[in-house]
DNA sequence: GTCTATATGGGGATAGAC
DNA sequence: GTCTATCCCCATATAGAC
């Protein structure tokens, strides 16, 4: 036991650290992107040297790879922690709503929505690739449940439908919210919300064109 | 007259060549962003050596803000062409459903919205500044129109409507369902402007969830 | 104005000491 | 495993011939 304890002791301090790393890095590339965040960035964020990085993430498309990893797992526990009873159209509220608030404590880059480039790497790397299918495949599901039991719209293609639910967790209309209007976190949140399911137009426009 | 045609005649391919260089460096920035873009793509598009290149424009910087300011003159300038008659819902519609559609045709990076340090960048250009501030007032006045007249939700902020329209014209979901679900693009954009103006959700959902 | 050739600097990745 | 010092490629930008 104490062996065991000791190797344990060990192992979790390699693991706080990793952590640490991969806290970093979600940060920097929430607000640099990956083209531009150096491993430098990382290092000096984290207080360690760069050959030290190394040693835990082989290359920088790895450590970038792990980041989103854990933001994908993040995610799916969310969607574990939803009581059943909640209608599919709650969830995916429930979903979107921590998702932005991860966002707007600066710590969800969403990188695969941005650039091509970083799309095409990700897919190189399987084990985030299975995340992806695995929270794919849950969402169209609540998505398909929802559109069911007429809580979103029949006439939408689930795609356009399903889409349009990540196009939300990464709206930069969000970025400009917090920046120029100061407007804090639960407010822009809702506003997203609302936006998504009941978009910006009103639904008595006509009635009220007449006048 | 025929020297003044001669100069103009110079003048003309000076413009042309410029007029080539903006156009591959639009393409490339909708391709690859800014950060992966070089100079090396540009010229090798073009057809002309990199130093040539740096003759017409003195910094890479400079000639993404050209490509950019040009995109932005293209908007007001669709905007310009719209009949006074046209409500402001409708106008807002149009330039959405022109954005899109420049978009699909791998023309609209929209930069700014995607990266800080773009932004950043394109705020020391006075040039574009100026645009997008004129351009912006146009958008926010019609959204206040539009709002005043009933056909957009008096119970959204302007700039939430504002910033959700600009973020509609960079959205990835248009990406998604050209590249994963083939659709045409006249669909995309007849989907995307439901979902700006009327939202994913059933206006119906509550007598629905009944049965 | 257009090219070939090159200077310069940054950043991913590693060698080798401790 | 951690560091200092370094390799080396690549991309911006320019010098200098034609």
């Amino acid at each position: 036991m104490s062996i065991l304890k000791a190797l344990s002791f060990k192992d979790q301090t390699f693991k706080l650290r990793e952590d640490a790393i991969l806290d970093a890095t979600t940060r920097i590339l929430a607000s640099k992107g990956f083209d531009l965040m150096t491993m430098d960035d990382v290092a000096l964020e984290v207080g360690i040297s760069k050959p030290s990085l190394y040693k835990h993430f082989k290359s920088k498309e790895k450590l970038a790879g792990e980041a989103m990893i854990r933001l994908l797992d993040a995610a799916l526990e969310q969607l574990g922690l939803m009581p059943d009873t909640l209608s599919p159209r709650m969830k995916l509220q429930g979903l979107l709503e921590w998702a932005l608030h991860v966002r707007l404590n600066g710590c969800l880059p969403f990188l695969p929505a941005t650039s091509a480039h970083v799309r095409e790497m990700l897919t190189r790397n399987l084990r985030y690739v299975a995340r992806v299918v695995k929270l794919h495949h849950k969402v169209k599901s609540l998505v398909q449940q929802a559109k069911k039991a007429g809580e979103l719209k029949s006439s939408l293609p689930d795609d356009v439908i399903t889409y349009s639910f990540y196009a939300r967790t990464c709206d930069p209309a969000v970025d400009y919210l917090k920046l120029y209007d100061k407007m804090d976190p639960d407010t822009i949140v809702q506003h997203m919300v609302t936006v998504w399911f009941d978009g910006v137009g009103n639904e008595q426009k006509e009635t009220a064109a007449k006048t």
